[in-house]
DNA sequence: ACATTTCAGATACTAACGGTATCTGAGTAT
DNA sequence: ATACTCAGATACCGTTAGTATCTGAAATGT
């Protein structure tokens, strides 16, 4: 706004301790989604006040309210930084190992991690509940799904061509099998701690090979 | 009620307009839940204000506090109402017909349809995510969870017992699948219609008749 | 160099919520 | 008839998301 003159010269040259405004801002909007990323997970969305986020940031309300249009974008923030690492996790454990055994173990090591201390799912689904009502996070959520289910499609179009099993099933039916039990089997989880988790990988073994067990 | 004397007599035959106390706080309590049970399931737990409830019921906030201990519990009690609703319909799907295959159908349009306007499962699910910071709620869904599993493992041993297929695969695991496939398609489901319900059903053939498809 | 503008973040406020304390009056028992 | 009980109403409290306003240091213009 106001760029009025020709004022872009140079002068700005002075790359030292003094860092710029925009650059204050954006280490604390970090700051801001890393300790709601940790206060979210552990207590839940609905749970979790905008001021003591702020405050255990070292910031006030204001803060929150100068970085984020309000709560449900502080959390679709939160959860796209969780999205990335997830993605990166399952990415990794399919490429590691070329077997389709292997790389079947390594998705099942993951599951049990993401799975086994599944806050992530809980927070997911509560601030799922939300789109109801909202309907920015009923827009941006159903963008992300179907890019993640996509993802799962392609992979498991990937494996299955690698590993020869051309008609073994749909992907794309197949990822919406997978991400639903993934989401599923979180919820209950992060409830009933003495769910079997195992069941995930099995049910995937049993999708890309074509037998349960 | 108080029955400490002799009372039990007659001198309460006069089945008129004059309803006993107790007869009417249960009237005020059924209403109560089945106002809260449409609002619950249109906006979600948390968007539901125990005022609205109750004036749109024809009370005051006071009734539902004098009728249940507090928001949580009157949810449970809605929930209570759906799972009884839900596991009629899965049963008759089930004992309608004989044959496996009949079964099978029928249990696919039952998910067909409850899973098709899933406000429902979204409902559970949020109301799950305050399990974290309520041990009541953590306790009574967690019972509530395993019954329905065990009671889907039930099922599962029957059907495969009755079309002779034994060693097909663990009832309880089989239970753990279905349920939280359910739970994820709808929770998928009630953010994106586009989701295909289809793939609950062929799951289900899949676990009970060992291939998908 | 100094004056002016900008805007990230602080502060002060509002409306709505769940929950508690208290009150009231019709129904019950004596 | 009188006293008691208790379902439900009313009034209140603490906390929350969100809004409006303010402030002071960084950015900019001359």
């Amino acid at each position: 706004m106001t760029t009025g003159s020709a004022d872009e010269g140079d002068s700005v040259a002075t790359d030292n301790v003094r860092v710029t405004r925009a650059e204050r801002q954006a280490q604390t909007r970090e700051s801001l989604i890393e300790v709601a990323r940790e206060m979210f997970l552990a207590d839940g969305y609905a749970a979790t006040s905008l001021d003591k986020v702020a405050v255990r940031a070292g910031f006030s309300k204001g803060a929150v309210y100068s970085n984020f249009a309000g709560k449900e974008q502080l959390c679709m923030a939160v959860l796209d930084s969780i999205h990335e690492e997830q993605i990166h996790g399952v990415v990794t454990a399919f490429t590691q190992d070329t077997d389709l055994d292997g790389r079947i173990e390594a998705f099942a090591a993951w599951a049990r991690e993401g799975l086994g201390q599944p806050r992530w799912t809980s927070l997911e689904v509560e601030f799922g509940a939300i789109a109801r009502q909202s309907p920015y996070v009923a827009t941006e959520l159903v963008k992300r799904h179907r890019e993640i289910r996509a993802a799962i499609a392609q992979l498991v179009r990937q494996v299955t061509a690698e590993a020869g099993i051309e008609d073994a099933i749909d992907p794309d039916q197949a990822a919406t099998t997978l991400l639903s039990l993934g989401i599923g089997l979180g919820t209950l989880r992060s409830l009933d701690h003495s769910i079997d988790v195992g069941v995930f990988a099995d049910t995937m073994r049993a999708l890309l090979r074509g037998s349960p067990r």
